[in-house]
DNA sequence: TTCACCTGTCAGTCTCAACTTACACATGGA
DNA sequence: TCCATGTGTAAGTTGAGACTGACAGGTGAA
């Protein structure tokens, strides 16, 4: 898994930071699952798991995948995405560093400060 | 640091989730500071900023001490406590697994769920 | 045709964390 | 005395995310 930027980092961690996440990530640890089958081992409203997922999915964490059943339905099939972060200080600080680095060419002259998009509060 | 169960995991991810608590951290990354120069240095209001210093501490992630300044004043210094966990999918089993050892020995077989007295860390 | 599955999405409601404003209180110095 | 600076907390508002229920599809089998 490569570096992350500190809002790749954030998307990542606000999505493993929910419990129901949480518990959607040990039961895709032990293989992929479909949709409809994932809500029921999970007491779940399908398009609850369905914002779970699309959220776990963008930060990377899981991957989906439409596939056809024998009898010829459709599954939305959803598995781990590896990853592995390490969480201390040092990595929190890189991941800001690389905001200065991919930040628009047009420098505005704010190496060390890292003010994202306007300037809020 | 020691093993987190799953609700430690839990509040350590939600705590640093957040852009804010972020900025905390890289802030304090410096060296220690006290409340209210910190929250002129981020551009937030003082009570904001207790909040999330507040929860940063509860998830071990800061440490705050009152000292007496020079002049009499008393301040709330923050500094930052070490902190370094590794996050994958194995990580996330490993906190899981383990509340299910700690679960009372009365087996009511809710080892997903969260046990609402929380441990002391 | 009906049933039992599945996917995908919309329009709401509700809850809680995030945030603001305002207090009370202490200290040292002009 | 008032002013500037600090801590600490108790209200209230707000807004985003979490959550529900209902809908429109599509398939294969009885």
């Amino acid at each position: 898994m490569q570096a992350m930027n500190s809002e790749e980092l954030l998307a990542f961690l606000a999505a493993v930071g929910h419990a129901q996440r949480i518990r959607i990530i040990t039961e895709l640890a032990t293989g992929p699952l479909y949709v409809s089958e994932l809500a029921r081992r999970l007491g779940v409203s399908r398009p609850l798991l369905y914002m779970h997922l699309e959220r776990l999915e963008k930060a990377g964490l899981v991957i989906g995948r439409l596939e056809l059943s024998d009898d010829g339905k459709a599954l939305k099939y959803f598995e781990l995405a590896p990853f592995d972060v390490q969480l201390n200080v040092d990595t929190i600080l890189a991941a800001a560093r690389l905001d200065g680095a991919d930040a628009p060419p047009d420098g505005t002259g704010e190496a060390g400060k890292h003010s994202p998009k306007g300037t809020p509060q």
